[in-house]
DNA sequence: ATGAATATGTTGCAAATGCAACTTAAGAGG
DNA sequence: CCTCTTAAGTTGCATTTGCAACATATTCAT
């Protein structure tokens, strides 16, 4: 097993009120281990059977859907701290029902959940407050979906990518901000077609509604209150 | 207080494996209490604050949102069963960001989850398997919310209704089945407009691909395997 | 530096969609 | 039974989008 970063993990909401000192027993309890990703690697496959919580030490890691017709949906881009699986193993579903793929070289580690699940929550001191984290991570993630589903509710293609960015310029309160997706993904993750989208881009662009370089996005027209 | 039917309660996921005897001393506990609206009445507005979850006892309750052009989405159709808010509270989260509204006359009960959630697990005996099986109806409805995602993640308004009507046939498991909302509803849940959902519903129709009258559709092309 | 691979932007065209206005059907209430 | 209201379907037209094909720019390995 490879050595842990206690540092980062602690950080992580998961964990949120632990002490430190206790962390090496927790981890244990949970059968925490490491495991690192290439660029590209497909961490596991929809349909495959999900028996753990993922938690990202380092590295990115995108949640994707394809329909029968091969149309590539970008579920969840998910960074540093981000979590892999919860509601599939906190709902008991076995079967995965989106694909995780590495859009960088990645760290995971993985925490067995089952037994803080399904054994008796006294069976180990830190099991009942370690649920009540997973309820808050849970209930957050949540409202993180439908942070996605607002922005793909939106009719047009121009009204979709204003709402993403607004998004992204709301998580991360800095006017240049940077757009972790390339065009591609932009595209896939919005529902739309990638020139489609790129024309609209430019549009936008003409009129003064935005301005961006590369993966640098600018709001041109944010009201003073934003 | 009004009287409470505790039969309909304890066969929510919520209560599940709790005594029936105990149900009354755990409904006080979290303060539960019933209130009754009328067809088209809002229950909260968004922006209202939200401090107790509610569960519908009777009736059905629809969560929209409208976005600054006065589009309006339907995020969710609740049924009976179906709980308000819990995610919102179980987070932390004050504000509402959907508007809940009554689709009937509609029944439902609140619960105070507050106490629950912040103070001391062991001030009561059922708080912690309150909390265990609150996890798992959190976990439940993300991935319930991800299947909306799917349906609106489809490219044509013909794609979406498919995948809709798909997934309403495989809760339902029978053929011709039953579509609980309006074509006006409808169109908004998908985010399209009404008459070019329309217009692809009677060609779909031409085709053989469905048949439908009124509320009542059926797919006419299933696989033997579905 | 060079060439290949990948990412991004552009554009014509056909198809899909939104919008508006209208027709038809269904339901509610007297 | 009739009338009023609401729901659903239809259609022409302008706009948006997807698709395909191509142009340009960037990145990366060698």
């Amino acid at each position: 097993m490879q050595p842990i970063n206690a540092e980062l993990i602690i950080r992580n909401p998961l964990f949120e009120s632990f002490n430190p000192e206790d962390m090496e027993a927790i981890l244990k309890c949970i059968s925490a281990h490491v495991k690192k990703y290439d660029r590209d690697q497909i961490i596991f496959m929809a349909g495959d059977k999900i028996e753990s919580v993922g938690l990202i030490l380092q590295g990115s890691v995108q949640l994707i859907k394809e329909d029968v017709w091969g149309n590539r949906n970008i579920v969840a881009h998910l960074e540093q701290g981000g979590l892999i699986g919860e509601a599939l193993v906190c709902a008991g579903i076995i079967e995965s029902p989106v694909t995780a793929i590495c859009t960088e070289n990645t760290t995971v580690l993985y925490l067995n959940f089952k037994r803080v699940l399904n054994f008796c929550s006294n069976a180990c001191a830190f099991h009942s407050k370690l649920i009540e984290n997973l309820l808050k991570v849970l209930a957050k993630n949540s409202l993180l979906i439908s942070e996605k589903l607002d922005i793909i509710s939106m009719r047009t293609t121009r009204e979709k990518l204003y709402q993403y960015l607004l998004t992204q310029f709301r998580e991360q309160k800095k006017n240049p901000f940077n757009v972790p997706l390339n065009r591609n993904q932009l595209a896939d993750y919005l529902c739309v077609e990638r020139s489609a989208m790129s024309r609209e881009l430019s549009k936008m662009k003409a009129e003064g509604i935005i301005d961006y370089k590369k993966h640098d996005f600018t709001l041109l027209d944010l009201d003073e209150n934003e």
